[in-house]
DNA sequence: GTCTATATAAGGATAGAC
DNA sequence: GTCTATCCTTATATAGAC
């Protein structure tokens, strides 16, 4: 990578994460290119035209194709990872509830649609391109991680049964995930409603104390 | 499409589906090539490879690229459910078993983790391209169906509680869906085993007679 | 940091011979 | 049905001016 996540805070910096201001713009230009072609059509050129700038511009701020997607990836994993980390501290099951709702929302809005449908085809490519895999993984541990420190501290604090953590919080995760993953790839309309209703009494089936 | 699932029997046909050898020949090139390659190194120069002969020659059986690689999904679709519909008729509870095993094994061969890195590989191009999506929805409308039906009867057996099937069969296909696309696009080996005991033990609870 | 111009390769697709 | 040869477009990436 040509610049990135080092620490030395340059001129030009913004607040958050180790992204440029010429960086950021570039990563959001992908991010439309992206929407609009997918990542089959996606091009140097369709990000230079987002961007507004010359090909040769990009190429200054990264060293490759494959390097620009790699950075594109970390700031889209940021992203979606902060966003699903938006959680005051209410009892566990209902922040259980708003985890599920956050990533599999009932009515997505426009923009979570886009979001999602952008990662998604991230993700596919992420079956025969090495780097994306790891950070894929590494996304889905994070996520598994959160469902699971839920779970666990519902236990610890006697609202939930002593179940396994680990198998709640993966189970949970490849449901979101399938029906994710199943809304961006077809027009199943009424299938995320019934995952949705299945899992909620999943979870209280399996959480509640009265076994 | 140039050809494809027309009825009539022309010479050259092989006994399954409408599929000259020439075409499963090069079905089968293409699925070579998408394992090599993936989907977005895809070409016809790479299928013309793996096929040993010309690339104008492809262009005599199908009329574009897109045009072939409709064809290939459904050719590749009806193999993948018809290795779903290999089910003798035991109990219900374990045909249902027995569909997880099939789509998530434990232990899967090489062969099966081909098939689904390459189905997983052209589902993530669904996210952007309509043809593709309405066959992957197709494809889970049948797998749904089949899992569905699995339920029906056993709860008509009475081998299962009156529940809800429709809601079960999509849980269970979010699950399983979810489950093998992450398999295929990240590295957490214990997953997809947690996965499986969790939604071993959801079934029980769901459908087992006494609630 | 951004531009124009360009090198070089690969892609999809067709023409016409056999 | 398959081949070689070719057209045209697009792609990644670089050089060098400003």
């Amino acid at each position: 990578m040509t610049d990135g996540c080092d620490g030395d805070a340059a001129d030009g910096e913004t607040t958050d994460g180790g992204w440029t201001d010429a960086e950021e713009e570039i990563m959001l230009a992908t991010y439309r290119a992206l929407l609009e072609h997918g990542y089959a059509g996606l091009s140097i050129s369709r990000i230079a035209d987002e961007l507004g700038k010359s090909k040769a511009s990009i190429y200054y701020h990264y060293d490759s194709k494959e390097d620009l997607l790699g950075a594109f990836l970390a700031y889209a994993a940021d992203r979606f990872q902060s966003s699903v980390l938006t959680e005051a501290d209410d009892d566990p099951r209902a922040e259980l509830e708003r985890v599920v709702e956050t990533l599999l929302p009932l009515r997505p809005d426009e923009e979570m649609r886009q979001i999602q449908a952008v990662f998604l085809g991230l993700r596919g490519q992420a079956v025969t391109n090495g780097t994306f895999r790891e950070q894929f993984t590494e996304i889905d541990d994070q996520l598994a991680a959160t469902i699971r420190g839920i779970v666990e501290r519902g236990i610890e604090e006697g609202t939930f049964r002593d179940v396994d953590a680990d198998r709640v919080a993966e189970h949970v995760l490849a449901t979101i995930n399938g029906a994710m993953y199943g809304r961006a790839t077809s027009d199943r309309e009424t299938a995320v409603a019934a995952v949705r209703v299945s899992l909620s009494s999943y979870l209280d089936a399996e959480l509640r104390r009265q076994s």
